[in-house]
DNA sequence: CATAAAATAGTAATAATTCCTATTGTTATC
DNA sequence: GATAACAATAGGAATTATTACTATTTTATG
């Protein structure tokens, strides 16, 4: 009953192109990158294929609180940091233990499927920065 | 340095009827029901006083994902639920461990200060249903 | 009760995202 | 390789959630 995906060049580069980024970039800023290479492409254009790329499980779409959905290449489950002054977002090692949906799940009625964590505080560079001020 | 706060009966308001609630409410829909108190209260005011009250640890903003901000009367950290199906939120027990933030830190070059976690998947209503179709 | 500043209502503006439509591109089948 | 079916696109309009602006009102204080 799903409908039959089809390719587009658009969607490639789109995928393409966050497989080259850490810093898990906004819609926005996938756009303006992927002008360079597709220079009439629109930004609904971007918003639907990240949109699909998530849905087809293929990269992660992250709604951190404040400001706009960022989006990593990396679909299996991991943690992320926001720094609360510069706003970067990161990845973060270990987490995600299934044991934690296990203990969550305990005397809860419902089904638990996934668990998402972020963890705030200050970035390497800006804790830095910080003790230097 | 900091602003001094002067009170106001349309904060107030606000914050008693986030104590009457355990849905985690929009701010539209705060402001639907304070204005049945105090009719010409304007949305803005809303946003404003949801906004300051999180500030003073007073409640807690809630983004998780998709749709607007929800607004937690229980500011002490606690996990939350997300149902997939009907998108309701719910508290969860236990969880948010120090010891989690200790086990993160480590190795981090950075300073994590909180840590916030969603669980995802249907929840006790959402799942009886399904399994009665 | 006069003053200073915070808070308000009402409205305009912005940001992020989705929706719409005519056209184009992709793929399976012949 | 032609063609039919329909997914995907560009471009722009529309929507949603939220913030900003401003003249006026309310609150706390001496």
């Amino acid at each position: 009953m799903s409908t039959v995906r089809k390719r587009s060049k658009q969607r490639d580069s789109i995928q393409r192109f966050l497989r080259t980024r850490k810093d898990h970039p906004t819609a926005e800023l996938v756009y303006q990158n992927i002008k360079e290479e597709i220079p009439n492409i629109s930004l609904g254009t971007v918003y639907r294929n990240l949109g699909l790329l998530s849905e087809m499980g293929e990269i992660q779409k992250i709604s951190a609180g404040d400001g706009p959905d960022r989006f990593d290449p990396i679909a299996s489950p991991h943690d992320h940091f926001v720094c609360k002054a510069c706003g970067c977002l990161m990845d973060m090692e270990g987490g995600q233990s299934p044991k934690a949906i296990r203990e969550a799940q305990k005397g809860f009625e419902g089904k638990i499927e996934e668990h998402r964590t972020f963890f705030y505080g200050l970035c390497p560079s800006c804790l830095k920065e910080e003790a230097s001020a």
